[in-house]
Order: structure tokens, then C-alpha cells, then sequence
DNA sequence: ATTAGTTGAAGACTATAGTCTGTAGACCAT
DNA sequence: ATGGTCTACAGACTATAGTCTTCAACTAAT
């Protein structure tokens, strides 16, 4: 399970949780509609402006979001 | 303050606390110098597999390191 | 004066972050 | 069957992450 993994894995349960479609977080994050599907594929690796960019789009602070990527890398050794 | 800045100065204040030389940070984190240098001036923006090499490197969890940034940030609403 | 340690900075390079456009398939509805 | 929503994916593109090498400048020391 690598960062990038387990941050793609965080932000799609994090979005589907409040019914986001993907559209709709890349809109308000400001990002564009592929490139949140690379990050939940775990095909990208978001930069610190990105990760606050979609913190402040979730409504959770960036140390929530990251401390939530480090749980799913905890809870989820393999892959 | 952005994100690449803030994150710059507080790896700087954690390295210093630790009485880290960037290159000894660097080979510990398994980063290049230079590039310490870079991300330490706001000039360079880490992806998230570079935030948790950090951490690590500094002996602190990534949403720790996070915390810290946003506190900064927080803190100097300037810049 | 010299040496060693530390950092800033420049140049060149490869890989990838992030955008944009478009296509196609799945799943709903009506 | 048709239209709307959602998502995966591909291709092309620009900007930058990250490495590597090298040089210069500053600060301790001795």
C-alpha cells in the first residue's frame, strides 16, 4: 500500500460518503474531473497545495485527510 | 502564506530542532539535497509520497507534519 | 591562512502532476 | 429506445517534481 494508493482509496471514500460525484469534488476542489479519477485510481501523486485544494473541498482539515491515508496504509498493509 | 511555503518553513524548524544538516535529512529521507534546499524556499511542492519520506525522516507521522503546516499557516496569515 | 561543514544557486536532465478534449460503457430513469 | 448521470480511459499538451553535478559564499573552528 503506497501513499499514493491509500490517499486515492481515502478521497474515494471520503467523496462517496458525502455524495459527491466526481464532477462535483473536481469542481469545488478546482481541479479537473480526469485527473480525480487518476488520484482515486492511485495513478497520481498529489502535491501539498492539491491535498489542502481537496481537504478544504471535504470539509476536513489536510492533517484529518492525511492522518485518515495513514489509517487505510495501517488497516490495509498489502498491496 | 501557500502551502509550498509553509511546508518549507516547517521542515526547516523541525530540521533545525533536531540539529539535522539538509544533508543529513536528505540522505536519511532518501531525497537529493539540493532538493531540501528547494523545498525548504517554497520553491518546490512535495507530493505525498515526499511528505511521508519526510516525516518519517523527522521521526513524526505525516498528519503530524501536516498539523504543523497548517498551523503555520494559521499562524502567519502573511506572506 | 586554511580547513571543514553548511547552504544557496544554476544548468541539464527524466518523470510525472495537472489540464483539456473526446470516446465509450454502465446504470438509471422514463 | 432514449436521455441523463457517472466513471474509466486514451492522447496530447505544459509545467514542475526530483535528481545530479558543480561552484560560490558563509561560518565556524584551528
Amino acid at each position: 500500500m503506497t501513499p499514493a494508493k491509500a490517499f486515492g482509496l481515502t478521497i474515494r471514500r471520503l467523496r462517496t460518503q458525502i455524495s459527491y460525484s466526481q464532477e462535483k469534488l473536481a469542481m469545488i476542489s478546482g481541479l479537473d474531473r480526469t485527473y480525480i479519477s487518476l488520484l482515486e485510481r492511485g495513478q497520481r501523486q498529489p502535491t501539498i497545495t492539491t491535498i489542502f485544494q481537496l481537504a478544504q473541498a471535504l470539509d476536513i482539515s489536510s492533517a484529518e485527510l492525511v492522518s485518515n491515508v495513514e489509517v487505510y496504509i495501517r488497516e490495509n498493509p498489502s498491496d
